[in-house]
DNA sequence: TCGAGCCTAGTTGCATACAACTTTTTAAAA
DNA sequence: TTTTAAAAAGTTGTATGCAACTAGGCTCGA
């Protein structure tokens, strides 16, 4: 691994963080200094970053950190509303036994957490999520879409994954990972694509819920699958 | 505009034109002597390509330009039988009236050229049908979805576009656009998209038989819209 | 007091030298 | 002859110094 590579990764756990804010400038030479690396790999991880739509280059004059709207979460969601069925839609011809078996476990410790509800748990049931939706996507053998995904989604491994859930919701989304295992079985791509896609739209409503509520700019990057 | 950016474009448009050939490796030294930069800004423009998927970084050993078989050109086509009609849907509810017109405009101009049956006649079809769906993509008002179809798309402003149509396919294809027209005045993004679609599938049939035929890897890229 | 032009501070853009790593070649030993 | 290890060549990865550019403040003039 280089250190333009774990630049990169310091820089954007950062930006989930909070650490930096949207809109403040990430400054080559500083950030060099203080992880004591020289402003090369800096250079490099920023330039990705920006290609992924984290910060934004203005052209002599730095790199931004962008700032989410409520109209950036919706277009995220609607672009996953197409893709993330087509993601199952392509699955359901090409995956395997072994992969099934491990979705059903993933399902099974899903709902085992269900049972508790402190953070602790919400916050694995968003970990282990994350883990089925990349098995799904794994499965649909296409390079090409799980990089559109990667790059839109942008799923932070960290927090706040399914807190805006309720309780009707959590379990509704449960169900979901299940009936999608049955459709994917059959190999009945259309079943599958037809619940992921009710799978992201109740996502969509209880992440846009909540951003009405609350801030926007953080919470927006959470974004649950 | 920086060296990076010069260098990137000369890069993409080698890769096009074939002067770079899949599987090839992108010596930074090499070329940075050749258009006399130093190996600072190639490499940003190589990162830069990586990023975009025109080739692949190899740690300690390089760049390696992509080749594109018979199954990616299927999967640029799945993606945009997503893609393109959602910018029509979206554009429906957005577009203004001097964007109409324009449209209308490279509607007529490709049109008459649809009279003459030449090579160049050919190639400004393909130039125009290149500005029609930027134009969508701009009344879309969605930079998510833009990014994503310039991503995936990869259309070269070169040669070869249309070129796979028959006529019948061609005056086809003209008949679509006047119809997507049509439905974005009346702002029915159903039914534009519904065109789009098959739009987007009919160039798919185009390219696929060219491709049955001929060679893959170049050709591929001049996937037309 | 207001505005235009200039200047200075600060940042990114680029060039170059060196370090690290990988592959290939070559030579020696089995 | 084959195998193995070492070394040598070639490439990318990183550090550093300088150049170019931008933004904000300052001075000078109206």
């Amino acid at each position: 691994m280089t250190a333009a590579d774990r630049v990169y990764q310091i820089i954007k756990q950062r930006i989930l963080n909070g650490w930096y804010t949207a809109g403040s400038y990430v400054r080559e030479a500083a950030i060099g200094e203080e992880l004591d690396y020289s402003r090369t790999p800096i250079r490099e991880a920023l330039r990705r970053l920006v290609s992924d739509g984290w910060v934004e280059a203005i052209p002599h004059h730095g790199a931004r950190v962008v700032g989410w709207t409520q109209q950036d979460v919706e277009e995220v969601f609607e672009l996953r509303v197409l893709l993330e069925p087509q993601v199952v839609r392509r699955a359901a011809k090409r995956i395997h036994e072994s992969q099934l078996g491990r979705l059903n476990d993933l399902a099974n410790q899903m709902e085992a957490l269900c049972q508790r509800s402190d953070e602790e748990a919400v916050d694995q049931i968003a970990l282990l999520n994350n883990q089925f939706h990349a098995e799904l996507v794994a499965a649909a053998e296409s390079p090409r879409l799980q990089r559109l995904l990667e790059t839109i989604v942008q799923v932070p491994v960290s927090r706040r994954s399914f807190h805006h859930y309720t309780r009707e919701e959590l379990l509704s989304s449960m169900q979901h990972h299940r009936e999608i295992i049955r459709a994917l079985i059959l190999q009945e791509g259309e079943w599958a694509a037809a619940i992921m896609r009710a799978h992201i739209l109740a996502a969509r409503t209880a992440q846009m819920r909540q951003n009405k509520h609350g801030n926007c700019s953080n919470a927006a990057r959470s974004a649950v699958r």
